[in-house]
DNA sequence: CCAATATGTAACAAATAAAGTTACATGAAA
DNA sequence: TTTCATGTAACTTTATTTGTTACATATTGG
């Protein structure tokens, strides 16, 4: 199954915006994404919608984030994305008549949705800001071996 | 995304084959499924690689369950299909160069990996005995509520 | 004012993967 | 030896994400 890589790439974008002064446009986060710029305004224009990033048009436009990043989590990105689903498997028909698929679905629909409420409460405890910091510290990482290396 | 429905399909297959006596056909099974002989072919095949099922050619064959089902969880029907990705959403590179995507995919990786132990936990729980005793009691509720009304 | 730049969006194409279908080989039993 | 059933390869259909083209719309600098 082809899978939704949404959500990584508006972090993606965002963490790049978030280390950019100034608006980015859509071309340059394609580059980042390795990606076209339409799918960049296709997916950041449902963020525009919840109000999280803005863009403006002509000289000097682009994407800028519209909130603080440590009140953003990974949660409402989810939902500002519509919510896409989470699995990959599921069951066959959702409103069997077939008393025997009901109580597969039954089964089925319970451990996935512990799963799913799991998941998304992890998503809660993550804001941009963390994954700002995360980011920081891999860079500082990163040059330390770098410097090391140099001398 | 298309989602992938096999587990949820041998599961419906095998409960009608514990409610049937002796071997059911990929016919048969096509049936209860709506679906095609081949496709039951295909994915009970798997099975039987598992040892779950076996099968029998020729006059009175088709299909037979080869073990307790007190001792088959969802998890062991889950591997023997495969293992397939449990989830629809994920990371857009896995070995990415760039450190904002590495801070990304770091993120998402832990989230999901804790959602799809719950979910094999979960799976692991279930056996094929429990919902064959969960259909048993779909199948006395039915019954009453129709006694009930044709009273 | 107008040319350049950027987003907004519709429409369509490509890529991917599950499920369905056709065709036929193989093996078992009446 | 005919019939019935599985085994399997090859192909088609369907659904979905992503990529692309084309063009309208808005904003800014000259």
């Amino acid at each position: 199954m082809k899978h939704d890589s949404r959500l990584s790439s508006v972090l993606h974008a965002l963490l790049h915006m978030a280390e950019h002064d100034g608006p980015m446009t859509s071309e340059a986060l394609s580059q980042c994404l390795n990606t076209n710029p339409v799918v960049v305004r296709r997916t950041m224009g449902l963020l525009r919608k919840a109000g999280l990033v803005k863009s403006d048009r002509g000289h000097a436009g682009g994407w800028r984030i519209a909130v603080d990043l440590s009140t953003v989590t990974l949660r409402q990105l989810h939902e500002a994305l519509g919510e896409p689903a989470i699995f990959a498997v599921g069951n066959r028909n959702e409103r069997p008549e077939c008393l025997v698929e009901q109580s597969v679905n039954a089964a089925l629909d319970s451990a996935f949705a512990e799963a799913e409420a799991l998941l998304l409460t992890r998503f809660a405890d993550i804001t941009l800001a963390s994954l700002a910091a995360d980011f920081a510290q891999r860079y500082a990482t990163m040059r330390a071996r770098k410097d090391n290396h140099d001398a």
